[in-house]
DNA sequence: CCCGGATTGACGCCGGTTCGCAATAGCGAG
DNA sequence: CTCGCTATTGCGAACCGGCGTCAATCCGGG
Protein backbone atom coordinates (compact mmCIF):
# COMPACT_ATOMS: atom_id res chain seq x y z
CA UNK A 1 0.00 0.00 0.00
CA UNK A 2 3.17 2.29 0.42
CA UNK A 3 6.64 2.34 -1.56
CA UNK A 4 4.47 4.89 -4.57
CA UNK A 5 6.88 7.77 -3.67
CA UNK A 6 10.06 7.77 -6.29
CA UNK A 7 12.51 6.65 -3.29
CA UNK A 8 15.92 8.36 -3.52
CA UNK A 9 17.85 5.14 -4.47
CA UNK A 10 15.53 3.49 -7.02
CA UNK A 11 17.02 4.51 -10.08
CA UNK A 12 19.20 0.52 -10.83
CA UNK A 13 19.24 -0.44 -14.71
CA UNK A 14 17.09 0.81 -16.75
CA UNK A 15 15.39 3.50 -15.05
CA UNK A 16 16.89 6.89 -15.43
CA UNK A 17 16.46 8.63 -12.25
CA UNK A 18 15.06 12.17 -11.78
CA UNK A 19 18.21 14.16 -10.63
CA UNK A 20 18.25 15.32 -6.98
CA UNK A 21 17.98 19.34 -8.32
CA UNK A 22 14.93 17.85 -10.10
CA UNK A 23 13.64 16.30 -6.99
CA UNK A 24 13.92 19.55 -5.18
CA UNK A 25 11.91 21.80 -7.93
CA UNK A 26 9.04 18.60 -7.61
CA UNK A 27 8.88 19.07 -4.16
CA UNK A 28 8.64 23.15 -4.41
CA UNK A 29 5.98 22.18 -7.08
CA UNK A 30 4.09 20.52 -4.86
CA UNK A 31 4.25 22.51 -2.44
CA UNK A 32 2.86 24.79 -4.76
CA UNK A 33 0.20 22.56 -5.30
CA UNK A 34 -0.87 22.33 -1.58
CA UNK A 35 -0.75 26.16 -1.28
CA UNK A 36 -3.69 26.17 -3.93
CA UNK A 37 -5.17 23.61 -1.66
CA UNK A 38 -4.52 21.01 -3.89
CA UNK A 39 -2.54 17.68 -2.54
CA UNK A 40 0.21 15.71 -3.03
CA UNK A 41 -0.61 12.40 -4.67
CA UNK A 42 1.38 9.63 -6.07
CA UNK A 43 0.16 10.45 -9.47
CA UNK A 44 1.11 14.04 -9.46
CA UNK A 45 4.88 13.08 -8.07
CA UNK A 46 4.82 10.50 -10.69
CA UNK A 47 3.48 13.03 -13.20
CA UNK A 48 6.16 15.29 -11.80
CA UNK A 49 8.72 13.33 -12.07
CA UNK A 50 8.33 12.64 -15.83
CA UNK A 51 7.63 16.34 -16.88
CA UNK A 52 11.20 16.79 -15.04
CA UNK A 53 12.80 13.63 -16.00
CA UNK A 54 13.18 15.28 -19.46
CA UNK A 55 12.73 18.51 -21.13
CA UNK A 56 11.95 17.62 -24.32
CA UNK A 57 7.98 17.70 -25.38
CA UNK A 58 5.80 14.88 -24.86
CA UNK A 59 2.16 14.03 -25.39
CA UNK A 60 -0.10 13.11 -22.90
CA UNK A 61 0.19 9.09 -23.84
CA UNK A 62 3.63 9.53 -23.99
CA UNK A 63 3.49 11.16 -20.57
CA UNK A 64 1.36 8.31 -19.60
CA UNK A 65 3.31 5.38 -20.51
CA UNK A 66 6.31 6.82 -18.27
CA UNK A 67 3.93 7.25 -15.12
CA UNK A 68 2.89 3.90 -16.02
CA UNK A 69 6.35 2.30 -16.26
CA UNK A 70 6.27 3.07 -12.01
CA UNK A 71 2.24 2.61 -11.66
CA UNK A 72 0.38 0.79 -14.01
CA UNK A 73 -2.95 1.56 -12.73
CA UNK A 74 -3.06 5.47 -13.02
CA UNK A 75 -5.82 6.65 -15.63
CA UNK A 76 -5.37 8.42 -18.77
CA UNK A 77 -7.89 10.54 -17.25
CA UNK A 78 -5.53 11.05 -14.27
CA UNK A 79 -2.85 12.55 -16.14
CA UNK A 80 -5.29 14.87 -17.93
CA UNK A 81 -6.69 16.04 -14.97
CA UNK A 82 -3.15 16.70 -13.50
CA UNK A 83 -1.53 18.22 -16.75
CA UNK A 84 -4.76 20.65 -16.43
CA UNK A 85 -4.40 21.61 -13.18
CA UNK A 86 -0.68 21.86 -13.21
CA UNK A 87 -0.83 24.44 -16.25
CA UNK A 88 -3.31 26.17 -14.58
CA UNK A 89 -1.01 26.65 -11.78
CA UNK A 90 1.88 27.85 -14.49
CA UNK A 91 3.94 25.27 -14.24
CA UNK A 92 3.59 23.83 -17.58
CA UNK A 93 2.79 24.86 -21.14
CA UNK A 94 0.77 22.67 -23.59
CA UNK A 95 1.23 23.39 -26.93
CA UNK A 96 -1.10 22.27 -30.05
CA UNK A 97 1.53 21.51 -32.62
CA UNK A 98 -0.53 20.78 -35.80
CA UNK A 99 -3.67 18.16 -35.81
CA UNK A 100 -1.67 15.60 -33.06
CA UNK A 101 -2.00 15.93 -29.45
CA UNK A 102 -0.75 18.56 -27.22
CA UNK A 103 2.47 18.62 -26.15
CA UNK A 104 3.46 19.70 -22.53
CA UNK A 105 6.48 20.79 -21.15
CA UNK A 106 7.99 22.65 -18.08
CA UNK A 107 7.39 26.56 -18.01
CA UNK A 108 11.10 26.99 -17.24
CA UNK A 109 11.84 25.74 -20.66
CA UNK A 110 9.77 28.03 -22.65
CA UNK A 111 10.23 28.56 -26.50
CA UNK A 112 8.20 28.80 -29.84
CA UNK A 113 7.66 26.61 -32.18
CA UNK A 114 8.13 26.41 -35.89
CA UNK A 115 6.42 23.36 -37.40
CA UNK A 116 6.63 22.51 -40.98
CA UNK A 117 3.17 21.70 -42.82
CA UNK A 118 4.69 19.24 -44.71
CA UNK A 119 7.34 16.61 -42.97
CA UNK A 120 6.21 17.62 -39.51
CA UNK A 121 9.62 18.61 -38.60
CA UNK A 122 9.30 20.94 -35.08
CA UNK A 123 12.15 23.63 -34.64
CA UNK A 124 12.31 25.15 -31.62
CA UNK A 125 12.92 29.08 -31.22
CA UNK A 126 13.96 31.52 -28.73
CA UNK A 127 10.93 34.34 -27.75
CA UNK A 128 13.39 36.84 -28.70
CA UNK A 129 11.84 35.87 -32.63
CA UNK A 130 8.82 37.14 -31.53
CA UNK A 131 9.84 39.93 -30.37
CA UNK A 132 8.88 42.06 -33.42
CA UNK A 133 5.60 40.58 -33.41
CA UNK A 134 4.24 40.70 -29.75
CA UNK A 135 5.17 44.74 -30.24
CA UNK A 136 3.06 45.42 -33.04
CA UNK A 137 0.38 43.10 -31.59
CA UNK A 138 0.66 45.15 -28.53
CA UNK A 139 0.51 48.58 -29.53
CA UNK A 140 -1.84 48.12 -32.53
CA UNK A 141 -4.38 45.29 -31.03
CA UNK A 142 -4.36 45.53 -27.08
CA UNK A 143 -3.02 41.94 -27.97
CA UNK A 144 -0.81 40.32 -25.33
CA UNK A 145 1.13 37.23 -27.27
CA UNK A 146 1.98 34.61 -25.64
CA UNK A 147 4.55 32.72 -28.12
CA UNK A 148 4.70 29.12 -26.05
CA UNK A 149 1.18 28.18 -26.71
CA UNK A 150 0.87 28.28 -30.36
CA UNK A 151 2.66 26.47 -33.46
CA UNK A 152 3.84 28.64 -36.53
CA UNK A 153 3.57 26.60 -39.59
CA UNK A 154 5.16 26.65 -42.81
CA UNK A 155 7.90 25.04 -44.64
CA UNK A 156 11.40 24.12 -43.51
CA UNK A 157 14.32 24.52 -45.09
CA UNK A 158 14.28 21.33 -46.89
CA UNK A 159 10.45 21.07 -47.63
CA UNK A 160 10.40 24.26 -49.69
CA UNK A 161 9.26 24.71 -53.39
CA UNK A 162 12.86 25.04 -54.56
CA UNK A 163 13.87 27.03 -57.38
CA UNK A 164 14.88 23.56 -58.44
CA UNK A 165 18.38 23.54 -59.99
CA UNK A 166 19.40 27.82 -59.98
CA UNK A 167 22.63 27.73 -59.90
CA UNK A 168 24.96 24.42 -60.78
CA UNK B 1 -34.45 13.86 -58.22
CA UNK B 2 -32.82 17.39 -60.30
CA UNK B 3 -32.81 20.82 -59.64
CA UNK B 4 -29.59 20.27 -57.05
CA UNK B 5 -28.05 23.93 -59.19
CA UNK B 6 -28.64 26.86 -57.75
CA UNK B 7 -30.17 28.34 -60.81
CA UNK B 8 -29.60 32.04 -61.88
CA UNK B 9 -33.13 33.32 -60.25
CA UNK B 10 -33.31 31.05 -57.23
CA UNK B 11 -32.67 33.91 -54.64
CA UNK B 12 -36.55 34.60 -54.11
CA UNK B 13 -37.45 35.44 -50.29
CA UNK B 14 -35.49 34.35 -47.36
CA UNK B 15 -31.91 33.33 -49.36
CA UNK B 16 -29.47 35.26 -49.76
CA UNK B 17 -28.59 35.28 -52.94
CA UNK B 18 -24.85 34.87 -54.13
CA UNK B 19 -23.67 38.01 -55.99
CA UNK B 20 -23.34 37.91 -59.35
CA UNK B 21 -19.66 38.55 -59.13
CA UNK B 22 -19.64 35.78 -56.60
CA UNK B 23 -21.46 33.65 -59.31
CA UNK B 24 -18.62 34.75 -61.84
CA UNK B 25 -15.79 33.49 -59.49
CA UNK B 26 -17.32 29.79 -58.67
CA UNK B 27 -17.87 29.36 -62.51
CA UNK B 28 -13.90 30.27 -62.48
CA UNK B 29 -12.88 27.70 -59.56
CA UNK B 30 -14.74 25.17 -61.20
CA UNK B 31 -13.20 25.89 -64.63
CA UNK B 32 -9.75 25.82 -62.06
CA UNK B 33 -11.19 22.21 -61.28
CA UNK B 34 -12.01 20.70 -64.53
CA UNK B 35 -8.75 22.11 -65.74
CA UNK B 36 -7.46 19.93 -62.71
CA UNK B 37 -9.26 16.57 -64.11
CA UNK B 38 -12.19 17.34 -61.53
CA UNK B 39 -15.44 17.83 -62.32
CA UNK B 40 -18.55 20.05 -61.68
CA UNK B 41 -20.99 18.77 -58.92
CA UNK B 42 -23.97 19.99 -57.21
CA UNK B 43 -22.08 19.55 -53.87
CA UNK B 44 -19.32 21.33 -55.07
CA UNK B 45 -21.02 24.28 -56.33
CA UNK B 46 -23.30 24.50 -52.90
CA UNK B 47 -20.42 24.55 -50.94
CA UNK B 48 -18.16 27.16 -53.11
CA UNK B 49 -21.94 29.19 -52.67
CA UNK B 50 -21.36 28.89 -48.87
CA UNK B 51 -18.10 29.92 -49.19
CA UNK B 52 -18.43 32.92 -51.40
CA UNK B 53 -21.67 33.82 -49.81
CA UNK B 54 -20.06 35.66 -46.80
CA UNK B 55 -16.17 35.77 -46.31
CA UNK B 56 -16.48 35.16 -42.55
CA UNK B 57 -14.94 31.91 -40.92
CA UNK B 58 -16.72 29.15 -40.83
CA UNK B 59 -16.49 25.20 -39.65
CA UNK B 60 -16.81 22.10 -41.72
CA UNK B 61 -20.25 21.76 -39.66
CA UNK B 62 -21.77 25.82 -40.48
CA UNK B 63 -20.63 25.34 -44.13
CA UNK B 64 -22.35 21.40 -44.08
CA UNK B 65 -25.51 23.20 -42.65
CA UNK B 66 -25.79 26.30 -45.21
CA UNK B 67 -25.18 23.43 -47.99
CA UNK B 68 -27.77 21.54 -46.17
CA UNK B 69 -30.35 24.30 -46.46
CA UNK B 70 -30.71 23.70 -50.14
CA UNK B 71 -29.89 20.27 -50.55
CA UNK B 72 -30.12 18.37 -47.29
CA UNK B 73 -28.53 14.81 -48.08
CA UNK B 74 -24.86 15.89 -49.09
CA UNK B 75 -23.15 14.21 -46.74
CA UNK B 76 -20.59 15.39 -44.48
CA UNK B 77 -17.99 13.69 -45.28
CA UNK B 78 -18.27 15.05 -48.94
CA UNK B 79 -18.24 19.09 -47.33
CA UNK B 80 -14.65 17.59 -45.82
CA UNK B 81 -13.51 15.94 -49.23
CA UNK B 82 -14.06 19.21 -51.30
CA UNK B 83 -12.62 21.12 -48.26
CA UNK B 84 -9.74 19.21 -48.78
CA UNK B 85 -9.95 19.20 -52.71
CA UNK B 86 -10.61 23.36 -52.72
CA UNK B 87 -7.37 23.41 -50.60
CA UNK B 88 -5.04 21.56 -52.36
CA UNK B 89 -6.08 23.63 -55.31
CA UNK B 90 -5.34 26.86 -53.68
CA UNK B 91 -8.95 28.52 -53.24
CA UNK B 92 -9.22 28.08 -49.63
CA UNK B 93 -7.43 27.99 -46.69
CA UNK B 94 -7.97 26.23 -43.28
CA UNK B 95 -7.13 27.10 -40.11
CA UNK B 96 -6.88 25.93 -36.66
CA UNK B 97 -7.94 28.11 -34.03
CA UNK B 98 -7.53 26.77 -30.45
CA UNK B 99 -9.00 23.47 -29.72
CA UNK B 100 -12.12 24.19 -31.73
CA UNK B 101 -12.62 23.08 -35.22
CA UNK B 102 -10.90 24.29 -38.14
CA UNK B 103 -11.92 27.27 -39.76
CA UNK B 104 -12.10 28.15 -43.35
CA UNK B 105 -12.35 31.04 -45.80
CA UNK B 106 -11.57 31.91 -49.54
CA UNK B 107 -7.87 32.30 -50.07
CA UNK B 108 -8.59 35.24 -51.60
CA UNK B 109 -9.10 36.91 -47.91
CA UNK B 110 -6.06 35.90 -46.34
CA UNK B 111 -5.03 37.37 -43.20
CA UNK B 112 -3.44 36.21 -39.80
CA UNK B 113 -5.04 35.29 -36.74
CA UNK B 114 -5.05 36.58 -32.71
CA UNK B 115 -6.96 34.47 -30.62
CA UNK B 116 -7.46 35.04 -27.30
CA UNK B 117 -7.08 31.95 -24.99
CA UNK B 118 -9.53 33.09 -22.67
CA UNK B 119 -12.47 34.82 -23.92
CA UNK B 120 -12.11 33.37 -27.54
CA UNK B 121 -12.12 36.37 -29.68
CA UNK B 122 -10.61 36.30 -32.54
CA UNK B 123 -8.95 38.94 -34.57
CA UNK B 124 -8.00 39.48 -37.85
CA UNK B 125 -4.82 40.92 -38.92
CA UNK B 126 -3.28 41.80 -41.94
CA UNK B 127 -0.21 39.77 -43.03
CA UNK B 128 2.09 42.86 -42.22
CA UNK B 129 2.67 42.09 -38.92
CA UNK B 130 4.35 38.92 -39.47
CA UNK B 131 6.43 40.73 -41.73
CA UNK B 132 9.57 40.62 -39.17
CA UNK B 133 8.41 37.56 -37.80
CA UNK B 134 8.90 36.02 -41.01
CA UNK B 135 12.11 37.32 -42.36
CA UNK B 136 13.35 35.93 -39.54
CA UNK B 137 12.84 32.77 -39.50
CA UNK B 138 14.00 32.61 -42.99
CA UNK B 139 16.98 33.73 -42.66
CA UNK B 140 17.80 32.20 -39.11
CA UNK B 141 16.53 29.07 -40.03
CA UNK B 142 15.61 28.64 -43.46
CA UNK B 143 11.75 28.14 -42.44
CA UNK B 144 9.15 29.91 -44.71
CA UNK B 145 5.89 30.80 -42.50
CA UNK B 146 2.44 30.80 -43.81
CA UNK B 147 0.50 33.01 -41.54
CA UNK B 148 -2.74 31.59 -42.50
CA UNK B 149 -2.77 28.53 -41.30
CA UNK B 150 -1.76 29.25 -37.42
CA UNK B 151 -3.28 31.22 -34.94
CA UNK B 152 -1.80 33.43 -32.48
CA UNK B 153 -3.14 32.93 -29.18
CA UNK B 154 -2.84 35.41 -26.24
CA UNK B 155 -4.82 37.73 -24.36
CA UNK B 156 -7.29 40.20 -25.58
CA UNK B 157 -7.17 43.69 -24.71
CA UNK B 158 -10.04 43.02 -21.98
CA UNK B 159 -9.08 40.14 -20.97
CA UNK B 160 -5.42 40.82 -19.60
CA UNK B 161 -4.35 40.97 -16.24
CA UNK B 162 -5.11 44.67 -15.14
CA UNK B 163 -2.20 47.27 -14.49
CA UNK B 164 -4.14 47.90 -10.99
CA UNK B 165 -3.39 44.26 -10.00
CA UNK B 166 0.13 44.94 -9.18
CA UNK B 167 0.96 41.27 -7.76
CA UNK B 168 2.17 41.78 -4.58
C1' DC C 1 -25.45 8.06 -76.54
C1' DC C 2 -21.74 5.55 -73.88
C1' DC C 3 -18.30 4.49 -70.92
C1' DG C 4 -14.69 5.16 -67.46
C1' DG C 5 -13.37 7.34 -63.85
C1' DA C 6 -14.46 11.00 -60.51
C1' DT C 7 -17.63 11.70 -56.88
C1' DT C 8 -21.02 10.62 -53.63
C1' DG C 9 -23.78 8.78 -49.46
C1' DA C 10 -23.90 5.61 -45.97
C1' DC C 11 -21.69 3.92 -42.18
C1' DG C 12 -18.59 3.13 -38.98
C1' DC C 13 -14.10 3.84 -37.02
C1' DC C 14 -10.46 6.62 -35.04
C1' DG C 15 -7.50 9.36 -31.81
C1' DG C 16 -7.55 12.76 -28.41
C1' DT C 17 -9.85 14.47 -24.69
C1' DT C 18 -13.51 15.07 -21.22
C1' DC C 19 -17.30 13.76 -18.01
C1' DG C 20 -19.97 11.47 -14.24
C1' DC C 21 -19.79 8.71 -10.55
C1' DA C 22 -18.66 6.11 -6.58
C1' DA C 23 -14.65 4.73 -3.97
C1' DT C 24 -10.27 6.13 -2.02
C1' DA C 25 -6.98 8.61 0.42
C1' DG C 26 -4.35 13.31 1.74
C1' DC C 27 -3.79 15.99 5.52
C1' DG C 28 -5.12 19.39 9.16
C1' DA C 29 -7.66 19.25 13.42
C1' DG C 30 -8.39 17.29 17.60
C1' DC D 1 -3.23 8.35 16.43
C1' DT D 2 -7.81 8.88 14.76
C1' DC D 3 -11.41 11.39 12.32
C1' DG D 4 -13.62 13.71 8.84
C1' DC D 5 -13.78 16.70 5.06
C1' DT D 6 -12.95 16.99 0.48
C1' DA D 7 -9.60 16.57 -3.23
C1' DT D 8 -8.43 13.10 -6.09
C1' DT D 9 -8.65 8.83 -8.39
C1' DG D 10 -10.14 4.75 -11.31
C1' DC D 11 -13.25 3.36 -14.42
C1' DG D 12 -15.92 3.48 -18.37
C1' DA D 13 -18.43 5.62 -21.51
C1' DA D 14 -19.37 9.72 -24.03
C1' DC D 15 -17.88 13.26 -27.08
C1' DC D 16 -15.93 15.62 -30.91
C1' DG D 17 -13.90 16.55 -35.25
C1' DG D 18 -12.37 14.14 -38.86
C1' DC D 19 -11.33 10.29 -42.08
C1' DG D 20 -11.54 5.58 -44.63
C1' DT D 21 -14.11 2.09 -47.21
C1' DC D 22 -17.18 0.65 -50.55
C1' DA D 23 -20.73 0.13 -53.72
C1' DA D 24 -23.77 3.04 -56.33
C1' DT D 25 -24.17 7.16 -59.03
C1' DC D 26 -23.13 10.88 -62.04
C1' DC D 27 -20.13 13.92 -65.08
C1' DG D 28 -18.60 14.87 -69.41
C1' DG D 29 -15.30 13.84 -73.34
C1' DG D 30 -15.62 11.14 -77.39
Amino acid sequence: MRLLYPEPMTGEGTQVATASADRQAIEDVLALVRRHGGRATPARRLLLNALFGSREHRSAEELAAEVHAQAPDVHLSTIYRNLEELERLGVIDSTRLGNGPATYHLASAAHGHLVCEQCGTMIEVPDEIFEDLVRVADTQYGFAINPHRFAVTGRCATCQPRPNQPKT
